[in-house]
DNA sequence: GGTGTTCATGAACGCGTGTTCATAATGACC
DNA sequence: GGTCATTATGAACACGCGTTCATGAACACC
């Protein structure tokens, strides 16, 4: 890209700076193969720069991914839309709702995250940066959260352990879509089919005690 | 290490060949930092051997680290022993064991492949070998079969969804010991306190239904 | 005791990586 | 129109990686 093509993307009054183009380009490649494989040279190409362009905008090559990475995560976040709001519709249908976009964040973020805990230093700079609902664990206690808010309008039992529950709404979404490690490792995590999330939902209103 | 040493390793009659040798000290590393970031050199210096020599035993790097994969896996499942038999016990005692079987098997595996997603040759390879409990999914089928069996005694209740409870609760095992991505990112995965199984053991008996 | 085979050695190769740097092209300003 | 500050370029560097290969030492056998 030349200076000139540079300075075009820059000025322009809120026109995306190169910055941003270059982090727009890393987070497709996020989204595509996963953070945990990308080179330098593979963020350039996809951007039409050459690759030691990057050292003027970013320190090095993990701050890119960390910024990319947090695009992706808020992206997918303001396509899931927040949680149910506790007293309105039926717990159960919310419940539902919950879990489906417990299943929907997962499949959305998780490939782009495989790999990634070998390499802390990414995962360093993803976790300084502005995390709403980053990686699950703002998920978790959003779910809690929304239990809590259900127990004190007396809509689910007062003996409900809030937080163990979310933990394992949680857990169940991410092992539901967790790539199985056959011959055939797609970067597309396996759908998941409607009925399971209803016996997951099942499970956790009526528990397995025997009455 | 000389041919000498290597004679003196591979006869003996079941003495350790230096096949095993070398799989030994690949498992001991895959215990401590994980697979992911082991380099063959890494491994040639922990079984202090030249490099090249893994190249008589194995095929390639990725061939020893399954197998050091498969050794850690079997020795934890080894030390853990096997899950609680239906029938036996109380069904809140033997829930309570299955849930810390789960979180110590995690706590115990996870570190050795963590990073490895990236990198699905090591997988490949992993997953043809044979494994019973081998990664987990194991663990949710057999706690899956444990609750059907209890059902089919009368001691859960009828209604249960077995399968998706096995996979809350290997879910919410996972969950507890993944590492939180702070600026710490310790080998060590975070210890599960006590209250913690309690309540995750109360929520799988009880759900969260008002009655 | 000589011969053949096995097998560890350690230096080397080829490659891909993240990063840097001198160069040159561009637009802004007086 | 000339000067200057920006900034993309692409070749180059240094490093670490997996892997290979000629060398030589040690044993087994006749």
């Amino acid at each position: 890209m030349s200076p000139r093509t540079a300075a075009v993307l820059r000025d322009g009054g809120g026109g995306p700076s190169l910055r941003d183009h270059l982090v727009a380009a890393a987070e497709r490649l996020v989204a595509e193969r996963g953070a945990a494989g990308l080179t330098v040279r593979d963020i350039a190409r996809e951007a039409r720069v050459a690759a030691g362009v990057l050292y003027n905008h970013f320190a090095d090559k993990e701050e890119l991914l960390a910024l990319a990475l947090h695009a992706h995560v808020r992206a997918a976040e303001r396509a899931l839309g927040p949680l149910p709001v506790a007293g309105t519709g039926g717990v159960e249908d919310n419940l539902r709702a919950i879990v489906r976009h417990g299943i929907a964040l997962h499949r959305a973020i998780l490939p782009a995250f495989a790999g990634l805990a070998s390499r802390p230093k990414v995962l360093e700079r993803f976790a300084a940066l502005p995390n709403p609902l980053a990686d699950g664990r703002g998920l978790r206690a959003g779910i809690a959260e929304y239990l809590r808010a259900e127990q004190r309008l007396g809509r689910v039992a007062a003996g409900a352990r809030c937080e163990a529950v979310a933990t394992m709404v949680v857990g169940a979404c991410h092992e539901l879509v967790l790539p199985p490690p056959g011959p055939l490792p797609g970067a597309a995590p396996p759908e998941v089919a409607p009925e399971v999330v209803d016996d997951l939902v099942a499970a956790v209103l009526d528990g397995v005690r025997r009455r």
